[in-house]
DNA sequence: CTGTTAGCGCCTTCAC
DNA sequence: GTGAAGGCGCTAACAG
């Protein structure tokens, strides 16, 4: 594995070192003449080069990196805001901000040790879509050394710059959609309550519910994970409820989709036996042999203000920048 | 942004640098009195001290941190194999490596400047998920530098320790089940011939159907993405050939889908108009109205493999690891 | 436009 | 069990 350096390089070019570094940087070289430039970039590619960006980092004191948290990767909500804020970042080369994605899968424990090696891999800002409340003390312990951005989870009482959704609102729509069309007993499939998203859900919901006459089964039902196979456990539970509920808001659309195949599993039908609601409007939800009544995310506006919320905060930590909650929008599909 | 380093640490508690150096470190802790390392460990603990891992890399020579590249984010089938492949590399902290996630989008472009970043970040290893063809040069030029391996697509002609599936077998199977349901007309939606997956189980399938006498509609479908907005697309190509097929091979389930979508838009149903096989054995595809008949894809072994494959050779480079290939099963269900 | 020099923070050999 | 010292590869002052 044969590394060749600046010092070799510049020996074998009879030239000094920094001329070299001056020459392979996007933003010195015309620091140099135009031939030895050429030169340089030839012989460094010949040789094949590399340039160690650890020594860099080290000097600079910065990596030209992000390191963004997620809780889970199979969840097409967060990929499709990673990959949105990476665009907004610039993509490696033109922009300088490469992304070291780790995933959490809310266990505390990962988000510390990953929480550690972005900190001590220096990197530039992090942006956590992975927070729970849990994760409380060490976000706001990271920010002591760098900029932390939250995106789609909040963390209440804690003062970060935040991108998120009204899902207080979102909880809302779907109890008035329920209402609307006549239900008068429902129930809720909620997700973990460690993360504020689902805690607002089910407080949205629960509110509207209770102004306009609905009644909700008890006991609540609360998922372990926002997934299609916790979807499918906890589903036996709701129907197992007496009285029975007629319509379900479950939290996500993965735990509706498992709620469904349970149903199915039942010999129910949806929505002639069971109406049921998800949320996030993932590509999936209008594939259905029943397509889902959803809320969809506001992915894109999220997206944006958490790029530029990172990108000013990397310019200058010191910005002040305001946390912003971008309103859901109800879309309403044959399983209502 | 404060920042304690070794030094100051050392100096506050009247230390050396290189005591403060053993006491934190895993391996050499056992060097160091066992006071004088509680004392440490207290101190370090109550300055915020993070080490810096770009210096320590800088000295050590390496990072303690594997590159994974995976060409898209959204395949659930990539993301299992990549969790299970970091969990045979053991999670950060207790075992030593990072994974570093980089998506690609199947762009050579990224996957160029993906790499480039890799080795310059002195990864310990990279792992493939997001091979074509096109990328055979870098990818074997940046074994120049560290061990490449690829996983779940192989690369033709080029010499590197693969994990994969025998797509091959897989696509005969989907012939020779189609053959046994008596179709005589059938057709392939194929995914990027950029992917030898895809060049695989189109031969696989091709050549069963030869084999068999039957009829391989014409003109090849090619889909420009193995996704589902690219199956939809396609998808009407399929419906407007003459003859039309009873049988139609997805490349996989996510063409699968789109293909589905868009015979339910055109109103025909699924077996009875078209039949209709994906491949992967993703969630969804048993959770459809009509749920998919597809090939399930041994993504267990070939993850062992392909991370056994990766910690040897960290281990040591110049060891040899041989390439395998992991048999498929066909799942056949409502759809065919 | 190019060279000289110092040092980023850490780990490791060597000495005691 | 601890200290002293050098250098990993690079960049950024400063000089010329």
């Amino acid at each position: 594995m044969a590394r060749v350096n600046m010092r070799e390089l510049a020996r074998s070019l009879g030239v000094d070192r920094s001329t070299i570094s001056r020459a392979l940087s996007t933003d010195k070289s015309h620091l140099v003449g135009k031939e030895t430039r050429e030169i340089i970039r030839k012989a460094a590619e010949a040789a094949g080069y590399r340039p160690n960006l650890t020594a860099a980092t080290l000097r600079r004191g910065s990596s030209n990196t992000i390191g963004i948290l997620v809780s889970d990767l199979e969840n097409e909500t967060f990929i499709t805001v990673i990959r949105r804020v990476v665009a907004e970042l610039g993509t490696p080369g033109q922009h300088p901000f490469t992304p070291l994605i780790g995933e959490t899968r809310d266990s505390h424990q990962t988000s510390r040790e990953l929480l550690d090696q972005f900190i001590s891999r220096r990197v530039d800002a992090i942006i956590s879509l992975a927070s729970s409340d849990t994760d409380a003390e060490i976000l706001s312990d990271a920010t002591r050394y760098v900029p932390v951005i939250l995106a789609i989870r909040k963390i209440n009482g804690i003062k970060l710059p935040t991108a998120t959704c009204d899902d207080e609102a979102g909880g809302a729509m779907v109890a008035e959609h329920f209402a609307e069309r006549g239900h008068k007993v429902v129930c809720q499939i909620k997700g973990p309550t460690i993360s504020a998203t689902f805690v607002d859900r089910a407080l949205g919901f629960s509110k509207a519910c209770a102004r306009l006459g609905v009644l909700e089964c008890e006991p609540e039902i609360v998922a372990p994970n926002a997934t299609t196979a916790a979807g499918r456990k906890v589903g036996e539970q709701v129907l197992s409820m007496r009285p029975r509920p007629t319509a379900v808001f479950a939290h996500n659309d993965a735990l509706a989709l498992g709620m469904l195949e349970t149903m199915r599993s039942a010999g129910l039908s949806c929505p002639e036996d069971i109406a049921l609601a998800g949320y996030n409007n993932t590509r999936i939800s209008q594939l259905l042999s029943t397509p889902l009544t959803t809320v969809d995310y506001p992915v894109e506006e999220v997206s944006i203000h958490a790029g530029q919320a990172t990108k000013s905060l990397i310019a200058d930590p010191t910005n002040e920048w305001s946390s912003r909650t971008f309103e859901p929008r109800l879309i309403v599909r044959g399983s209502t």
